[in-house]
DNA sequence: GGATGTGAATGCATTCACAGCA
DNA sequence: TGCTGTGAATGCATTCACATCC
């Protein structure tokens, strides 16, 4: 059986994504087998959790063989939905909104911009690469249409959670929230929170809590001995 | 003595940014204390985390009371290393590169962006906000001069790395990494990789494992009797 | 009564270590 | 020999539950 799927950690599924990505490159560069060292090698983590990782959906690999980049690829596609077209759209044209609304990055993954909402009167109608701003009024319209599963929010703090229900009231399924107010527990739908400023916040306090790498100019003083720890930041 | 800080596990100090939006809130509605209770509902995470969180670092609330906004609101700064200005140069000054440089999210939490660089010609010279792009070349020599502790990555995929290194033998001590490559086990330096394709990968894998809102118009399948529990995703 | 601080208990994720297969 | 798949062991983070104090 393929495996029950349905209880994978999520520590799991946030490195499905890095494996995929690394696949791809060895896709394209013609490489037809791995080994769980070599990718954990690649990604900074264990074999060990490779393999518990990917042992989580099926049996894969071959024994004293290693797995078949192809096959993996296909497989990890498929799981993480992207072997399908995924449609979103977009609230709030500013800075990042206008960033994001002219990513190249979305469609070779699988994913696809169909509408960009605003409420500022100025900026509906404008043109923002192919598409046109439009009154988030007609939002749920567009998502009922074309049946769109995933939103990314771009407005100011004091307007995201307002965004958020209406985009699940509109049959959204998940969000990719971009304003600075975590919006993990509005019910019904599926957040990941993108902070800016929380993720330098993150970095300031963690690069005081190690020595300057400078001082140390000799090799960074031989790690303590022992298995390559994997680092969690990811 | 006021804890030997040092060893704060990291999903600690993650959320612990999360605490100081929220104290800000407060801070700027007056309410002079919170109680650990307040403060989980208003974030979805439970009492007993946040009191645990807190005390790692002190003893700040008072048995009976709850804790003092300002005075929490200060330590976290100075936990987190806002309550001095911390600079920071950006690398790659294409969409999203541009966005960053633009975002008016910094200043308030107490970054500065000094510096903006790319290799492109046609894009050296011009202004961005306030800033001149700079060719990457001079970054080095901005970073020395003006003691820059923190570096945003902005730039296609394959140059990732190799900036990521400049950076860090500048002397540089943590990055922001916006492209799509995980650098988080570059050495010498910390890192924290934000990837939106992969987190739309991630919500899209999420959101596909839970029942449509939607269909569940009754109070959503009444929880499974229990104490709340926490989401991790944030 | 109300709310903190914290040991003890629980629950998960990671790592170990090894049997088994090509 | 090389490398997977996986039970067992370890290591952490979360949660519980309660002594403690205003």
């Amino acid at each position: 059986m393929p495996h029950a799927l349905g209880n994978i950690p999520e520590p799991t599924v946030r490195r499905l994504s890095l494996y995929l990505r690394q696949l791809e490159k060895l896709e394209s560069e013609s490489q037809p087998t791995f080994s769980s060292q070599s990718l954990a090698d690649a990604l900074g983590l264990t074999a060990a959790q490779v393999r518990k990782d990917l042992a989580y959906f099926g049996q894969f690999g071959r024994t004293g063989l290693g797995y078949s980049v192809s096959q993996l690829v296909h497989r990890l596609r498929q799981i993480l939905g992207t072997d399908r077209l995924t449609l979103a759209v977009l609230v709030g044209v500013g800075n990042i909104g206008r960033a994001l609304a002219t990513y190249e990055g979305f469609t070779p993954k699988g994913f696809q911009l169909i509408g960009i909402f605003d409420t500022d009167p100025r900026k509906i109608g404008r043109k923002v690469g192919t598409l046109t701003i439009d009154s988030l009024a007609n939002m749920a319209k567009a998502v009922e249409k074309y049946g769109v599963r995933l939103g990314i929010i771009a407005v100011p703090a004091q307007a995201a959670l307002q965004v958020a229900r209406a985009m699940r009231d509109s049959g959204i399924r998940g969000i990719l929230n971009f304003a600075p107010v975590p919006l993990s527990h509005v019910e019904g739908v599926k957040v990941r929170n993108i902070d800016v400023a929380a993720e330098l916040e993150q970095i300031n306090y963690l690069s005081s809590q190690t020595p300057d790498y400078q001082s140390a100019a000799q090799p960074p003083a031989a790690p303590p001995r022992g298995k390559p720890r994997a680092d969690r930041s990811a």
